[in-house]
DNA sequence: CTTGACTCCGTACTTCGGTACGGCAGTAAG
DNA sequence: CTTACTGCCGTACCGAAGTACGGAGTCAAG
């Protein structure tokens, strides 16, 4: 009965996940992860699903979903309410659009003032630096 | 002789630019503005060129600058040095192009899979729930 | 029995770009 | 003069996603 206890300790489940314990024990107190019970005075051990569960929040976080949306997905997977959860992603969804919106604009933008300052031609001016200070045609690009 | 004295108080240079009060005091500890000489027991006063400097900010802002690139790139403005400018700007346009390459591989996954929810024709589960579990064709998308 | 590695737990610190607060002083209007 | 704004200044706080630390306790090996 002394075999090595089933489950992890919490060091060998960040290893098998590649996270920090810290992590781990922050996600906990987030409410993201269970704590199992812990035998008095003795360490916690953490079964399968735990490290599926730290995955499935890696795994979400890699779609750029933060935390609080990875709590509600995972809320969502327990009830295996399909609709709900392509709801979040359908919102998630515009954001990220949203935000490849403003970087396309700025990669626009800055890749040519850079081809110009590249040709060094100008009569003056440096044009990145000269397009900082007109401030023109970059209006609420990042929000 | 008492004239409207000439320069902005901080109020109204804040109002002028769009920012908060505190916004220029920040900017000010983190040296990316001057703090006008102060007459003894009196108010400061701002000059033109500060609120040029502010808008400069606030324009390298937009194109996705971090505060530690503007401080950089004011430097160079007083240098005019266009070749170390666009060297920046190169850099920070890399690491824009990086961002876009994350975000269209999140924007891709994801909105297959919301078609895929949306079809509804699965066999079991949510798609995006089981892909979040899988975890596969998503690695190192953010970073 | 001691050493070393690990765990537990609470708390504090980090980065980034600000925002908010509180007390004091000076200025403007009635 | 009083009232109401501002400005000045230092300090603390916000959110996000962790990271770091210190002082315990526990566990396995030698």
């Amino acid at each position: 009965m002394t075999e090595p206890q089933d489950g992890l300790s919490i060091g060998r489940l960040a290893a098998a996940v590649g996270v920090n314990v810290e992590t781990i024990r922050f996600y906990q107190r987030k409410g993201l992860l269970r704590e199992p019970p812990r035998p008095p005075g003795g360490i916690r051990r953490y079964a399968a699903n735990d490290t599926a569960r730290v995955r499935f929040i890696k795994s979400a976080q890699r779609l750029g979903f933060s935390l609080d949306e990875v709590r509600h997905l995972l809320r969502l997977d327990e009830g295996m309410q399909c609709a709900a959860a392509a709801k979040l992603g359908a919102r998630h969804l515009d954001e990220v659009r949203r935000r490849l919106r403003d970087l396309r604009r700025i990669e626009a933008t800055l890749s040519k003032l850079l081809v110009r300052c590249g040709r060094g031609d100008e009569s003056v001016a440096c044009p990145l630096i000269a397009a900082l200070h007109a401030g023109n045609k970059m209006d609420k690009t990042v929000g």
